[in-house]
DNA sequence: CTCCACCTACCTACCAGTAGGTAAGCGCAA
DNA sequence: TTGCGCTTACCTACTGGTAGGTAGGTGGAG
């Protein structure tokens, strides 16, 4: 694996478990077996590096949830939420930073915010055209992210499981009753 | 205002902006005029403040909560989330600290548990008995917090309504309060 | 010989936490 | 009423350690 890329996700690990001001440079080091400066030669702010990470974890995961087709995508996208939660288990990167983005660089947060809204403009073609779709995707949206995040501070996995209880695989897959 | 109040007060509203680690006892010292130093001399650890923190607002919370009858509870918990985005502007305390729990001093996390578990608790009364009435309060709890969550990251607090739009009003009740 | 990956060595600023001092206030006894 | 022992509420000054970041070198591959 290309040093670039050890280092990218050794950053997204720390990240997804501590947050932004959660790791440092020589985590990262020590992690990848690097110095504090050779991690410096990759990337040459701690805010380009977590841009970077941000970006890589965007697509990666917008590729996946864009696999299923429109009408499966909200049983896709818990799927790979709870993925996130079970297989790694840890917080979602970007759920993360926006909880924190009160004080994160600017372009950090902005990659955050793109990140959901991405997530929301794949989801929007699953809901019914005639009813509030804006509203049910960040309605689903908000509930995932809310589920690994209480499932996370619980330390119980099966809290995601209960918070979106019906969602996508049972009832909901094409006809989710919007509020 | 007492010293030890306002920096509880200074603590909290530094958390709910860039969470445990976003913030230093030296921050807190500018905030209340204090020195580093002296906020040390009110709280001996960094874990003890934020400790504290959390338990004024638990309790803080929870009474607001509590003042409406259990019908009532959802609208009402609604109602307090969206204040703490559109009056404080911040996140919720315990949400940022359980995003962040895999970093956090063990006794912190588990405030941040007790929150949630009291937040649930609360509810439960809100459901029907016949139904899975706790993975309908984690569900919902779990939709609020991740709103408040897409609403910051957004910088838009309509989108906490769009995304908790129908909450408390048709199946649960209204969302006025009552005051 | 050059370029690149990565190093050693270092900087300044900041971190949580501590040592020890001081000024003001308390209850209480003479 | 004065004086004493003790406490509260801070302060200045400091510690060891870490933060992000940089300057300049070294060693190996092409």
């Amino acid at each position: 694996m290309e040093t670039q890329d050890r280092i990218l996700k050794a950053a997204e690990d720390r990240i997804r478990v501590g947050g932004y001001n959660g790791f440092s440079f020589r985590d990262i080091a020590r992690d990848t077996g690097l110095t504090n400066a050779g991690v410096h030669h990759y990337f040459p702010t701690k805010a380009a590096l977590v841009v970077k990470v941000t970006e890589v974890y965007h697509q990666r995961f917008m590729t996946k949830l864009n696999e299923a087709p429109p009408k499966k995508r909200v049983g896709r996208l818990r799927h790979l939420f709870g993925q996130s939660l079970k297989t790694d288990g840890k917080m979602c990167l970007c759920g993360l930073l926006a909880a924190e983005s009160g004080d994160l660089p600017n372009d950090v947060t902005e990659q955050a915010r793109k990140f959901f809204g991405a997530l929301k403009d794949s989801l929007l073609d699953s809901f019914p055209q005639s009813n509030d779709r804006e509203g049910a995707a960040l309605a689903l949206l908000a509930q995932l992210e809310g589920a690994i995040l209480l499932a996370i501070v619980s330390g119980d996995n099966d809290i995601f499981d209960q918070a979106t209880r019906g969602m996508g695989s049972d009832t909901m897959v094409n006809d989710r009753k919007p509020n």
